[in-house]
DNA sequence: CAGAAGATAGTAATTGATTACTATCTTACT
DNA sequence: AGTAAGATAGTAATCAATTACTATCTTCTG
């Protein structure tokens, strides 16, 4: 049996990023120590620095894991899809199953938002969402050009919308404490999203 | 010139909420310290325990002088207003108006959020925010009835959408770093969520 | 191909800084 | 004078980071 303990440092490390992400799903990110990453890792706390030359080096290979996730899954879920307002649904759903796979994504990215002084963390979490919008603006514009949405929409603030509809949801399961139930309101709160932005209807 | 040390403890206690919402708006409540806020109260920091017995008990007093404030400012919205819809936007301005005269304020509530091991003070947010909820839900059931909203609205996911919607603003402005800004994009939110909670319109 | 030599990963213990909280002394107000 | 509020000077606990040492894997040489 492989005792795996001496793990090349790559492995080392993507265990530590799993490690955090699995515990910001049961606490308060701004609580997590280095003492409680090893623990959960079954090395000594001290070991973990063999890897990262600091904390901060270890939030900031959390996010940058969770960035590349997030916008592989979102990426995928646009290839898929025909109409803009298709892949609008296809990235919300993508989004969704990705907060409900791993519970402690919304906590750690508000964490992360939390900071008034910038890390490296938080300039990734920053720079994702950026990138988030500019996919958004795109799609959301085409569906103007193409009829499916209101030619008079504000494509900026549907963009803040549509991110607004799955934070929404996620004050929900922090305050009910129950993310699983995300995934089932989340059809409807795409419904009533849509009716904000699609042209007029006939139903 | 009133020096003003020595003050009667409810005072004191007042200027302690004052200071540290003054502190969430420049940094993570997590790394406030009783330090920080008793130099910003140009007090020692042993004086703070004269007047709490310990941390917890000064977060206690913040949410709760946040959700008097708050519904306070949401119930005049309420009274003020003639139909649902009216209602409900009078109170979005209300809310977001709080937000951008206490830019601390959206940073405190998803600072308690994070708690997974709720405080006293994580309970009172819920509880504020699970009355608002009613309150909303009450609403616009009123607005389904009287025909404003359409007829086969999803109330509960119309009053997380609501606070959704708020909340997209607010992460808006934690990445952009700027509160004010807040102002000027909320009419334009509030539109949206209107298209997809009002009954068929003419326009 | 064996095995020494070096590199890599992990341990256990410790350090210095920070933090919430407290004990004791001092001042100011009534 | 007596008491409520504040200052001063602590304490114990926690935490990130470091250090000295050990275990394991890899590579190079004879």
């Amino acid at each position: 049996m492989a005792r795996t303990r001496h793990l090349p440092s790559q492995e080392r490390k993507e265990l530590t990023v799993r490690a955090v992400v699995e515990l910001c799903g049961e606490q308060d990110p701004a609580r997590i120590t280095t003492a409680s990453i090893a623990e959960r890792m079954k090395v000594t706390q001290g070991a973990l620095f063999r890897h990262f030359t600091g904390k901060d080096e270890i939030w900031q290979a959390v996010m940058k894991w969770i960035a590349e996730q997030v916008m592989r899954r979102l990426e995928k879920a646009v290839a898929r899809s025909e109409t803009p307002l298709a892949t609008l649904e296809a990235m919300f759903m993508a989004h969704i199953g990705f907060i409900t796979e791993h519970p402690g994504v919304p906590r750690l990215m508000l964490g992360q938002l939390q900071h008034s002084e910038p890390t490296s963390a938080t300039r990734l979490v920053r720079s994702m969402l950026a990138r988030y919008r500019e996919r958004l603006a795109a799609i959301l514009e085409e569906g103007t050009v193409c009829g499916e949405l209101r030619a008079d929409l504000d494509i900026e603030a549907a963009a803040t919308q549509f991110i607004g509809t799955v934070q929404g949801l996620v004050v929900q399961s922090l305050i009910a404490g129950d993310v699983q139930r995300i995934a089932e309101q989340a059809p409807g709160a795409f419904l009533l999203y849509r009716r904000g932005i699609q042209a007029g209807e006939a139903s």
